[in-house]
DNA sequence: TATGAATGAGATTTCATTCAT
DNA sequence: GATGAATGAAATCTCATTCAT
């Protein structure tokens, strides 16, 4: 933190790249904050830490990465997207019934997480940092439903909703209780599928 | 000053309080981390504002609390141990069924969680600080096995060690996923322990 | 923020200089800190002060030279390469008997201690702070022995190295003593090299 | 460092403990100084250090001792008390001839500094804290050249202060060089005794 | 654009000393 | 007197960010 400016400030922004050279940098910039951010957590990373580990000089991060929020928020984007596509592969080649699509989903959602640690812990540092305002939509779950909603027969908007809303959980929890650490792993997930379809299969 | 300690350095703990007068400052001084640490979790948490938020100096949270890491462990100390507390309180008066008593320590335990942002955020941190041993057992889980082998009909272990772990990954997905800040709140707290009973009302 | 490091802890080292700028940086900041362990000791010296000195911010200080110890041994070997060399120009031009020689290098040695207090210091601190092994050889002392081993006639390594601790001694005791802050400043030193050399000549 | 005390200030002195108790509490107090600073030097020292090594409060220590110099000094003193005895006992039983009384004041000298290094330690600090005023004279030479004075045939002053001083060089190098710590500690303490002997019994 | 040096606010920590009981 | 808590100036060290080449 060094000079308070006083003038307007244009609101930094992650610069695009102009050359093929450039956007090679920056996907390896976001490569070694992705490891940084894991291995450090968001406060934990230092700006030189994700440099170095990108094989760049700190002074070629900040020509991309003008602070460090923005590299966080970059990262953010670029796993969302890579989140979104794995979770619509998912769901390729259907139509599935409600809940084996959403047992598909939940594995596709909980193997994108576990494979990607750094986005847990930016999607925490969001949250923390968002204005803690009611209800704000998860554009994840949103998507989840979407997903859900080509289930067959047609689930209705709530149904999907409800559900997208489970495997979100579901997901959480299972992250969080560090289940893909535990030497039990693979009967804890079927246990937690199988809580998932039997909560869905309905009644 | 400060001097490079070439002298054993007896790695520093926590002192404890022989006065009265000490005994209130470290009280004070645990309740000003935790609402320290909830604002702005344990990276952005500084012992300067915990100083200040106690209404002690820098110097007298040092003379009882020498590192930042300390502070958090007493913290972690003395939540676990309300925690327990809670818990225990959540299945006197049984002996109920297996269902039943997980669904009230489940409440109890989420309750407990909500009211106590800091624990969330400390166990976070120590999970990410300890050495990635694998399979290292939870005391909470343990806890709430133990308590919910008092159910009747008596449970196995292998089905108490089930519901614990059922009740751990719910709360902890109901945490992470801020259900507390659902407008849907009720309706998805009905929706969590619900699944919970059907799981283990059993199969 | 700071943060308790995890992340592998690679003991930190003085980083070299890769840029002109940071070279005369380097030189500047370490003449600094010989003065001030000159004048305020090693404990009394602040990295803050030697900062001030070089004329450069604490942050270039750091980046340099992460901790204080690190720089005390930066100086030191930048210090005792120096004294090699003072050293070997003395015992040029030879041969010389061993009496002479000996007596050249012990000019040279107090020469050079009066003229860099600071090595007085960093020398008292980093036998303070070694582990304390026995025996463990000085490297001035061999040098000294290497130099005189060329006298004429040849010394036996014995000899050598009898001469080298004597003078090893003697110059630490006249700096000890502060013989040069005596106003029978001349005398004393003819006194010490007469007892040198009156001790070598033999017998 | 606390508040600048702008009253007048009637500079504290160590007080003189009035009951039998308070002796052997200051007498343990100093004890522990030694030895607390033998271990760590004057400034690495902290006044806890030595309370703790008493056994004693912080507070009781500040009762005896108002300020960390003030201890170092009455420390000093104790210390130069007992050397003082230490060397006219050495004297004892003459009278001797000026070589022979020279090497058992040097050999009791040398002795009393390797049993008491904090003495060493203490004596640096007064002399870096003095003011650099030249020739200011050693009371220990002073004492040296009056015990020395004893020998017979009776030397003339110049002969008694220039025997003390070269105990004095002498024992200093063979301090400084840690004499006693080399494996070949008896032939080397030999070699500087028969140095001194040489240079003494003359010429 | 790339690089590495420079900056300094602010965080952690220490410790001599004073205070209250 | 004795004890242990309280204080805060000052020291060490960190790191996001800016600058100069």
């Amino acid at each position: 933190m060094t000079s308070q400016k006083s003038k307007a400030a244009p609101k930094p922004a992650a610069k695009a790249p102009q050359r093929e050279r450039g956007r090679a940098r920056v996907a390896a910039l976001l490569d070694a904050a992705a490891q940084v951010f894991a291995r450090d957590g968001y406060e934990g990373a230092t700006m030189t830490a994700v440099a170095k580990h990108a094989g760049a000089s700190i002074g070629s991060l900040y020509q991309f990465f003008p602070t460090k929020p923005l590299i966080a928020e970059a990262l953010y984007a670029r796993e969302m997207e890579a989140l979104s596509t794995a979770l619509a592969e998912a769901a390729q080649g259907g139509p599935w019934r409600l809940d084996d699509l959403a047992e598909q989903l939940f594995a596709a959602l909980i193997g994108y997480v576990w494979k990607h640690p750094a986005l847990a812990i930016i999607s925490d540092r969001r949250r923390a940092d968002a204005k803690p305002r009611r209800g704000q939509p998860s554009n994840l779950r949103d998507q989840l439903a979407a997903l859900l909603a080509q289930a067959r027969p047609k689930p209705t908007a709530d149904e999907a909703r409800r559900a997208a809303w489970l495997i979100h959980v579901l997901s959480k929890g299972a992250s969080a209780a560090k289940v893909n650490e535990d030497p039990q792993y693979a009967m804890l997930m079927a246990e937690l599928r199988a809580m998932l379809r039997a909560r869905l299969s309905h009644d």
